[in-house]
DNA sequence: GTCTATACAGCGATAGAC
DNA sequence: GTCTATCGCTGTATAGAC
């Protein structure tokens, strides 16, 4: 039943290491011990740390695509719930690259340009959303068009670093907490009608 | 003139060079090197690496008390904001403790307890805020008790991450920057004539 | 206080046998 | 593909002279 092959181990193992222990505590000689192949095996397969961290950033991104490829065209209330929700869970998975940012960053240049632009992406994504509720007349109209700015940088902001603030409040700490925690930030701004069957949605996820 | 001595050397150097090129790269040989003492004689000012990080530390609690002992005790919207961008400033100096959290928690616990202990403290003072918003009823009337527990966790959710964001938006990096930033999620909660008053104050911060 | 010298562990990476 | 063995380097920390 245990056909992993050894790149695989390797893979898994990292992830679940760096994950918890810090990609800068985590050296291939414990991968490689922690799997019970040598050091030698496992650099045949990856070269260095840098590409294994590499292999593991590609496989998040793909991961999120796929996701995307799933969420429906309408835009209800629940897709985008459950969509969000989905993603923090990859994003759960991977926490290595929220959490660790700086250090991965440091070490691997290109996934940092990588991330910086992902996030750009996002941010139009999240303005061009909060337009579509404009123009169905759900979001406020006395909010300035800094605010508006302001509201989508929160967002991405938000999403960046949900990771970072479990430690504080660590009982709080799962993807739907954030998923709730992320859709907060949009409620006062919608109408009255609008922000209280939000907030009913919310209150469901439990 | 330049009657540094050789520990506030070194913690300057330290302060430096772990802002800018990561804890975990930088060694005591390299800040020995670079001030122009031996690595010994920094040894026996600071017994390992992890002591300056704790003495950096203690210096950035020292100043962050000192700057509340300034604030007033009314309290204006111009001093709030004075005090907040006060104390960005001080976080700045000392960003590593903020954009290197999961590095220096993983190795001094004892920095993350007083981090942790901290931000309660700083969350439990924002709801205080907010109550007295709400008495002096400047706030919004129909904002639910979870959404306003919510607003005080996003307020300290804002301060702890805030210098981890700089990365996608680098031009708006800016202690300034931040602070407006902080106070715009504040914004919607705020009965309508109290929001356009801080809106025109934002932005007179430039 | 400050220096030089050194011990020692751990890192990434490679060579060469099987 | 996988192993063992090993090189060269860098890290922390300490000992002992001045």
């Amino acid at each position: 039943m245990n056909q992993k092959s050894t790149k695989e181990k390797i893979i898994d193992q990292s992830l679940e290491m760096f994950n918890d222990l810090g990609v800068e505590n985590i050296t291939t000689r414990h991968i490689a011990k922690e799997i019970n192949i040598s050091q030698g095996n496992l650099h045949y397969h990856f070269p260095n740390k840098d590409k294994i961290l590499e292999f593991l950033f590609e496989t998040l991104i793909l991961k999120l695509k796929e996701a995307e490829e799933f969420d429906g065209i309408e835009l209800t209330e629940d897709d985008m719930l459950h969509s969000m929700l989905n993603n923090f869970n990859i994003m759960y998975a991977y926490r290595l690259f929220f959490q660790q940012k700086e250090v991965i960053w440091r070490r691997v240049p290109k996934i940092k340009e990588a991330m910086i632009l992902l996030f750009k992406t996002k941010k139009l994504e999240i303005l061009a959303l909060i337009n579509i509720y404009k123009k169905e007349e759900k979001f406020r109209g006395d909010i300035s068009a800094e605010q508006i700015e302001f509201l989508a940088e929160q967002f991405i902001f938000s999403i960046q670093s949900w990771l970072n603030v479990k430690n504080y409040n660590p009982e709080n700490h799962s993807p739907q907490y954030y998923a709730k925690f992320l859709f907060r930030i949009w409620l006062p701004y919608l109408k009255n009608e609008e922000m209280k069957k939000w907030e009913t949605l919310l209150n469901d996820i439990g």
